[in-house]
This record gives structure tokens, C-alpha cells and sequence, in this order.
DNA sequence: GGTATCTATATCGTTTCGATATATTCTACA
DNA sequence: TGTAGAATATATCGAAACGATATAGATACC
């Protein structure tokens, strides 16, 4: 599943802009994807050329102008087959977790501070996503919001509890002949 | 924090070759980082390049020759620099989440089959994981495996108990005019 | 005997990232 | 009232990483 198909995948919610997609990857794609503008932009292009989308210039009061993307039923068919293909493995990247692998290389002030930023983070984005709840939605949405949020609390749960092990031991052992 | 940096951490646990890196990134990092031959060769040879591992290549009976890497003082001094970066927040990718999204876009059978299938793969990782629970290694590297553990079996827990989500809503309306 | 898996290194086209550029408007603050 | 910062909006480009493929001997299984 590349960015092209995960904006015709967002496009069946509605029509969108680059921008909207954007955020929409920084909103409720949050948890399972991530895309920048370097590769949302030329996804729609691609998409407009190939036919799977159409693009519409819309003129805006007190904005700038957008360019506003719709699904082609070609577009329809297009995703629907991607959606059969069998999903490769999850994958995830977490610099905090490399960085805590090598604890014992770091002062232990260094680690507590880094444990404490990253809880604190966890917490307000974990609010955040509560506030957001979706009521509406497809089922899938709903489905895929409560993943995102019971993967939050499991990871802040992991952190305090076993926080210790990280900071005792570079207290204990600040400079290990490793 | 790149592959460059992460193959310098791996290097802090004991000279390797880039086969063996390969290993570490499909085994112990497995759930914060992610890289391929493609992207660990060049790694390498930057690196040695840049005088942060020496390589020496090493003749084997009944097996290829392999080029043992090794990190460097100014390797390790790089790396330690590395480490004190402000880690990004965290990212993930899951195509199987993605197209749970979209659930009520399949048929109600495809959709069971795939959760099934996830949680039997699910279940395998963690039974594998549990028997490859360190008992020495670093604090950290401890650390980083119970996080492992921990995530999987809070993917497992959520989808067993929301599963039913995704499945009725694609019986009831198998195809929504969406 | 054949097929698959493991060890081991390497390349290469494509995709994606991440930083940067540009421009307008809205908001907040002193 | 000025101005700094955030938000809206699109786009490009070099660097990084992915993913597939090639090569090749060893082992293991059916």
C-alpha cells in the first residue's frame, strides 16, 4: 500500500485537497501511516495523469487557492483491488526506543528527562485523541481510532512501569567498560 | 537517528558483519526500526569510509567469506553525540490497519479471514518473542524487548475484543453507497 | 536428484523523506 | 499599530531508504 492508494482510500471519505490529505495523515492516518508533502503532491499528480482521480481549481475568499481532488469510479476500481492485496507486516520506527537501548552509554539525569518528555507527549497526544473520538464515521474509522488509542495507553502504561530499568541502572553504572 | 547511526549502536554490542546487522534489525529492533540490505551495505561502507568501523574480511570453513566490522573510538564518540538528539516522535505503518479503515468497502468474509490471519501471525510473533526474552544484555536492551512484548499483546487484546466492529458492520451493509 | 533455506555481499531503479521556497491571511501580543 | 507566529496552500529537490534482484556455495529435507 503506497501513498497513492492511501489517497484514493481518503478520497472515498470525500473530495480533498493536497493539504486536507496532509492533514488527514497527521489526524486519524496518524497510527498506521505517514506522508509528507514531498510525496503527497506528486501521488495526486501521478493519480490525475493515470485517470484515478480528477482535479478541480477552486478559487477562495481570504485563502489561498486549492486544488481540490475527487475519485474517478476508475479510481473506485483501482483502490478496490489494492484493498485485496494481503498487508505486509507492521512495521514500526521509534528513535526513542534506539536511544533507550543504549541507556547505559548516557547520563542518568540525560534518561530521566527523555523518559519524562516522551510520557508527557504521550499523555496530551492520548487526551488529544479522546477529544477526538469520532461518532460518526464508518465502523473502520471507529475500529481504527480505538487502536490508536489503546496502543497510546499501552505504551505510556510500559513507560512507567518499567521506567526504572532504564534509570536505576545508569545511576548504578553511569559508565559501563562496554 | 539514521541506519548509519543504528548500525553504529549494533557495533557497540560487538563487531559484526552487515549479514548479522540484517539479523539484529529483523530480531531485537524489530518493533522501533526497520532496514534493509540496501540501505545496511551502503551504511556500512560510508561508515568505514568516514573512519567511524574498520572492516576486516574474514575467511570461513563451509560458509562465504564475511567482512567483520568493527566501531571505531571516533565511532563511538559519534555515536554517544548521536544519542543525545531529541528523538522525533514515533511513527508506524500498518497496511493491515489501513485497510480495516476501508472495511465496510469488503466482503464481510475477507474481512474475518484477514483478522484471523493477523492474530494467528500475531500470536506466533509473541510466542517467539517470549521464548527470546534476554536474560543478560544491557538494561536497556531488556527494556526495549518487554516494550516489544507489551505493544504486541495489546494489538492482540484489541482487535480479539473489537473485532466484531469491522465484521457486522461489512454483514449488515455489504455494500454502502458511500 | 531436486528444491528450499541459510549464509553472505552487492547493486539499482523507484519511492519516500525532509528541508526549503513562496505567498497570503489570521491571530495574539506588546 | 506593528509584528511575529501560526495556519492555509502548493511545489520542488537532493538525500535516504526501500524492495527487488543477482550471485554463489552449503546444508537439509523429501
Amino acid at each position: 500500500m503506497d501513498i497513492k492508494t492511501l489517497c484514493l482510500g481518503l478520497l472515498t471519505f470525500g473530495d480533498a485537497s493536497g493539504y486536507e490529505i496532509k492533514k488527514s495523515f497527521e489526524g486519524e492516518l496518524r497510527h498506521f501511516y505517514e506522508a509528507s508533502f514531498g510525496s503527497i503532491y506528486p501521488a495526486l499528480m501521478r493519480l490525475t495523469k493515470d485517470g484515478l482521480v480528477t482535479c478541480t481549481e477552486q478559487a477562495q475568499v481570504n485563502r489561498p487557492d486549492k486544488k481540490v481532488y475527487r475519485i474517478t469510479p476508475a479510481g473506485r476500481m483501482a483502490f478496490l483491488d489494492a484493498l485485496q492485496q494481503k498487508p505486509p507486516h507492521d512495521r514500526a520506527r521509534s528513535d526513542f526506543m534506539a536511544i533507550l537501548m543504549f541507556a547505559d552509554l548516557l547520563p542518568a539525569r540525560h534518561v530521566s528527562d527523555l523518559v519524562d518528555e516522551r510520557l508527557a507527549s504521550g499523555r496530551k497526544h492520548l487526551a488529544d485523541m479522546r477529544r477526538r473520538t469520532p461518532r460518526g464515521g464508518s465502523p473502520g474509522r471507529r475500529f481504527a481510532h480505538g487502536y490508536g488509542v489503546a496502543m497510546l495507553e499501552a505504551a505510556i502504561a510500559y513507560i512507567e512501569e518499567n521506567r526504572h530499568l532504564v534509570e536505576s541502572e545508569a545511576l548504578l553504572a553511569p559508565a559501563s567498560g562496554r
